[in-house]
DNA sequence: AGGGGTTTGAGCAATTTTTCACAAACCCTC
DNA sequence: GAGGGTTTGTGAAAAATTGCTCAAACCCCT
């Protein structure tokens, strides 16, 4: 159990959480850093490193218990409670955001959606009534909302954030394709598809110029 | 000019080049590393190193003249010209996507579309008649498609990502909350909102218990 | 046309992250 | 219950990334 763990540590538990449930779910009842490794595309080491920032979870000669990791993990991650989230921006996207099977997780639970536009505010989306944007921020504070999902266009979406971070939310995913700020202490994760094939492109293209010898990742 | 430009330094050019973008379109001309970098919350340092891999594109004293600049990470990133995308899975999230206001900016064409069901094939979706899946492989492959975007529920992903590597595509974006392996020398990039929500999650806890000291990113 | 004030580009140092390697721990079999 | 065969956890080495520093380059002003 070491000081502060590395952020790329923390980019990648979802991920192992993720293939432990799934191994769980199938009836494994046990694996060794060598099978998640090769599951993962990574090295049985890392894995192993990775963990012990937590905690010693395996057995020498055996691997890990898969529902134990699992469950280990769950608890580094933050798992197994509610946390409460809002949604700004009701249009396609985030519409179907809420319908994404297993988008919100049993642990993420949406309390309010919010809208500007006066044709969407009042009807219903996922059991919740759409409220007026202008609302936000009392909301927010009012229900402690923890995290925020922000699908409004890239006019409005920095706004949307400055208003989340006023109310106290400490953590927001955002869709809109602009490069958002946040204060310090607030965690943001960007979801911005283009720069996901932007990055892609430059390897297509050294691809065909060069020789295919670029990859990884 | 070096060797080989390490993975990270391409994930960010995307940024790097969407900001440039918005300041041209804003009329600003010129713009130094270190204003650069308090927009993308990083060092002057850290941008002036990036650029320099491809080559060198400010005057010193003055920093960078945001035409050219952003006119040669273009380049680097292959945009201006078309790459041709297909999107595998209209459902909800599926034609979210392509509405999303610039999410297929100028450079990347959706030239096909396929889906499963039968209550959804021959509909049409902007513009494309949506095929049936079955027909993948080979609409792939025949219009030599660079590009792969997977929005079909979890189970199927899988093998989807199968066929379109069969196919021949080099890129794929996946939206299916599955940990997906491709072969090396294909681009993978996931979007996993679940996952960041998680990697959140962390740091919220964190900053309960213990004080709010651990941030970043 | 020269001097002053900036800012880049790049080598080098510091830091972070990954990989290696091996002792300690553990099960299983005999 | 001792020995063999694995696999973890971890300190140390290696590699990768970031940050620092400063000479060289450049514009502007006088």
């Amino acid at each position: 159990m070491k000081e502060s763990v590395p952020d790329v540590v923390i980019q990648r538990l979802p991920m192992y959480a993720h293939i432990l449930a799934a191994l769980k779910e199938v009836g494994v009842d046990s694996v060794g850093s060598r099978e998640l490794g090769a599951m993962l595309k990574t090295t049985p080491a890392q894995i192993r490193k990775d963990l012990s920032y937590f905690g010693r979870f395996g057995k020498q000669g055996m691997g890990y218990d898969v529902s134990q990791l699992s469950a280990e993990l769950g608890r580094v991650l933050g798992l197994g409670r509610q946390w409460s989230v809002v949604l700004v921006g009701t249009g396609r996207l985030g519409r179907a955001l809420m319908d994404h099977k297993g988008f919100l997780h049993d642990d993420y639970r949406m309390v309010a959606a919010f809208d500007k536009s006066a044709r969407r505010i009042g009807r219903k989306l996922a059991g919740l009534v759409i409220q007026d944007v202008a609302d936000l921020e009392d909301t927010v504070r009012d229900k402690g909302i923890q995290i925020g999902i922000v699908a409004v266009p890239p006019g409005e979406a920095q706004q949307v954030i400055d208003a989340l971070v006023r109310a106290g939310t400490k953590a927001i995913l955002n869709y809109a394709p602009i490069v958002a700020r946040v204060p310090k202490g607030v965690q943001l994760r960007q979801v911005i598809p283009v720069h996901s094939l932007q990055s892609m492109t430059y390897y297509l293209k050294a691809m065909e110029s060069g020789r295919g010898s670029e990859a990884g990742r």
